[in-house]
DNA sequence: ATAGAGATTGCCT
DNA sequence: GGCAATCTCTATA
């Protein structure tokens, strides 16, 4: 479901991104994942509830945002690596001193929760659920029909899996294919 | 208790 | 292109 996600509208308060890059990790088969070590504490999310939010702090520095979602049974979720800023970019640029052009500000998973201010408050959110902090919003642009697959970044192990999807084309992706 | 690694970013050369 | 920043989790003792 990870490329579903794409054109997807991701909203914090009156900040709105465009989904245009996701990555999609597995359960306790997928050595990339957090839940490969099964349910510990915090990766017992990927366990649970499908369409909540996992967040967890990335480097010590950022913040990572993930949709849980998995099968009848397991856990995964999908990364979201990149949005297109839609609205409320007047408190984007404040989010985000270091980024000096628009494709700049949400470019990569740990600049979108910078740039949208979703932090571990956030952690457990129903995407689905109308008075969520963080949410996920349809506005009816589909999905890309053929949307642009490739490997997984910033990991170590199963590299080979092709599970990194994107808008074809678009500027606001974190990197160069 | 403690050590090592990490789904990244931005500044430096 | 290299590397530091800095927190959390997990494994080991």
């Amino acid at each position: 479901m990870a490329p579903e996600l794409l054109n997807l509208l991701l909203v914090r308060g009156d900040r709105v991104g465009r989904i245009v890059e996701v990555e999609a990790y597995g359960g306790e088969r997928d050595p990339a994942s957090h839940a490969f070590r099964g349910p510990t504490p915090r990766a017992a999310i990927m366990f649970g509830e499908v369409g909540r939010l996992y967040v967890y702090r990335s480097y010590g520095v950022h913040w990572c945002a993930n949709v849980v979602a998995h099968g009848d049974e397991g856990a995964g979720a999908v990364l979201i690596r990149a949005v297109e800023p839609v609205a409320g970019l007047a408190a984007m640029w404040p989010a985000r001193p270091a980024a000096r052009r628009e494709v700049d500000l949400a470019s990569g998973p740990g600049k979108l929760c910078a740039a949208l201010g979703i932090s571990a408050d956030d952690l457990g959110a129903d995407l689905l659920g109308p008075a969520s902090t963080v949410r996920l919003l349809d506005d009816g642009m589909a999905p890309p029909n053929e949307p642009t697959v490739g490997p997984r970044v910033g990991i170590s192990v199963a590299t080979e899996v092709p599970w990194r999807f994107s808008v074809p084309g678009s500027p606001h992706r974190s990197r160069p294919w």
